[in-house]
Formats: structure tokens, C-alpha cells, sequence
DNA sequence: TCAGGTACTCACCTGAAAGTAAGTACTCCT
DNA sequence: AGGAGTACTTACTTTCAGGTGAGTACCTGA
């Protein structure tokens, strides 16, 4: 498992793009992060209702692999690791903001509900 | 499988979206579409190495339940069926546009291959 | 006459993604 | 003393997207 990077063949930059997004709740990873600069494990746990731990630490792991978070650890007494945005990651973001756009007016469109997250 | 339509709960709108453009090939059809603007279904097949037919109509089916595309049938004694982009899925090809810019510059970050697609 | 093209549908199968639940080692708070 | 919090790991199970291969009904060109 900590083989197998996402590196292609590639149909065009959306593919790639997407390789790099999929996954439950990778898009929502980068949109905590964005949203609060640096989270703690269990903060973005909490920020992801419905996340387990297990798809949490893997697509974490994917993420900065894949060069779009950073993973500062802390050897500390209670354990304490930030993550963080790296320059990829925030771009990432950026080029991921017209897509979601055109998603909440889709949701207006269709009436769709939301899912409370308070931040 | 008529029913399930993709209708939330969404956590933002880059979840609606995505939930949208989710499936192997959703983004590529997208693609092809709007670089040719009417494309039947033979024409999308072999637009698209490797897809397969099942999965093809199935996206379509899907794309066009969320208004993405529109299907042209003409009842003629070879079947002949066009799609094409409607104006929901011309504006998330818009949408999709920066996503496959950020993309193309992880595929040269990354010295991805890409797979060659005579157009 | 028969392969090949049109646009599909249907049934079955597989592999990967995600869910579930438990364990770890250590500390703080009550 | 015991429960909760820190950040995970590991093993097992379930779910489902996608692949495979066949069938359909009709027509055209060699």
C-alpha cells in the first residue's frame, strides 16, 4: 500500500487532477485545511463527520505522498501531529474553486440538502 | 439502477460537483463533447479507447438524468442517436477547466505519461 | 451469404474502496 | 482506579464500480 502513486498514463490534466482528488473525503480534507491553516488529526476527524480513522490516516498519507499536504510531527508526551496545505495543495484548492461554484449552484438547482458542518 | 439519483446530502458544492463527475469516464465524455460538439454514440466509443459499452451508456444514461447532456434520437432504420452538451454541461466544462490546467502541471511536475487520443 | 456496422440490454464476476472493530502505549483529569 | 484523549495500526468484511461477454434486431456492402 505505500507503493502504487498515482503517476498515469493520463488521459488529459482532468484525469490527472481527479487521481489526485478521489476518495471520499479528500476534497474535504483540502477544504478544512484551507479553511483553518493547520489541523490537528483528531480536529479534521472531527471536522469530517462520518470519516473513520482508518480512510482519515490513508488519504492523509495519499495527500502527502502526492506532494499536497504537509505532515509536521511533534515528539511530544500525548502525541501531536499537524497538517497543513503545501504550495501544490493551495492550488489545488484555487483550481478546485469554479468547480465548486458550479456545485452549490447545482445544489440550488436540484434543491439538494447539506450537511451541517460547523466550523 | 433508474432510481439513485445523484441528489446529496453535500458537504460543499465541490462534493455536489464532484458526485457528478464521479464514474471512470464522465470527465473525458464531457471532454470529447465539447471538442466536437455532437458525437454519436460509436463515435464517443472509439473517442475513448478502452471504454466499454456497458459503462458508456450507463455514464450517458447518468449525464444526461443530471442534465449534463442532451440525447437525440432518430428513429432511422440504422439507429442513429447524437449527443451533446447542454448548457449545464458546457458550464461545468468551464468549471473543470482550471482543474485540468493545475492537472497538466502535475503531470509535467511528475513525468506522468499520457495516453494518445487521436482526435 | 455473411461479416460488420448501428445502439444498445442483460447477467455474471472481480478487484478495489470503504466500513467495522479492535488493539497500542502513554498521559491527563476526576 | 478508571475513563477519555493523543495518533495511529491491523485484520476482517462488505459494497459497488467497473469489466467481460453474450444477445438483439435491423441494415449495408462485398
Amino acid at each position: 500500500m505505500t507503493a502504487s502513486a498515482r503517476r498515469g498514463p493520463y488521459f488529459c490534466g482532468i484525469d490527472a487532477a481527479m487521481d489526485v482528488v478521489a476518495g471520499k473525503w479528500k476534497s474535504l480534507i483540502l477544504w478544512e485545511l484551507h479553511h483553518h491553516g493547520t489541523r490537528r488529526f483528531a480536529e479534521l476527524r472531527r471536522g469530517l463527520p462520518g470519516v473513520s480513522e482508518k480512510m482519515l490516516v490513508q488519504h492523509l498519507r495519499e495527500m502527502e505522498e502526492d506532494g499536497l499536504v504537509h505532515r509536521e510531527v511533534y515528539r511530544e508526551v500525548p502525541p501531536k501531529v499537524e497538517y497543513s496545505l503545501t504550495e501544490h495543495g493551495v492550488s489545488l484548492n484555487a483550481a478546485l474553486a469554479p468547480l465548486g461554484a458550479w456545485g452549490i449552484e447545482r445544489m440550488g438547482r436540484i434543491g439538494a440538502e447539506k450537511v451541517s458542518v460547523v466550523s
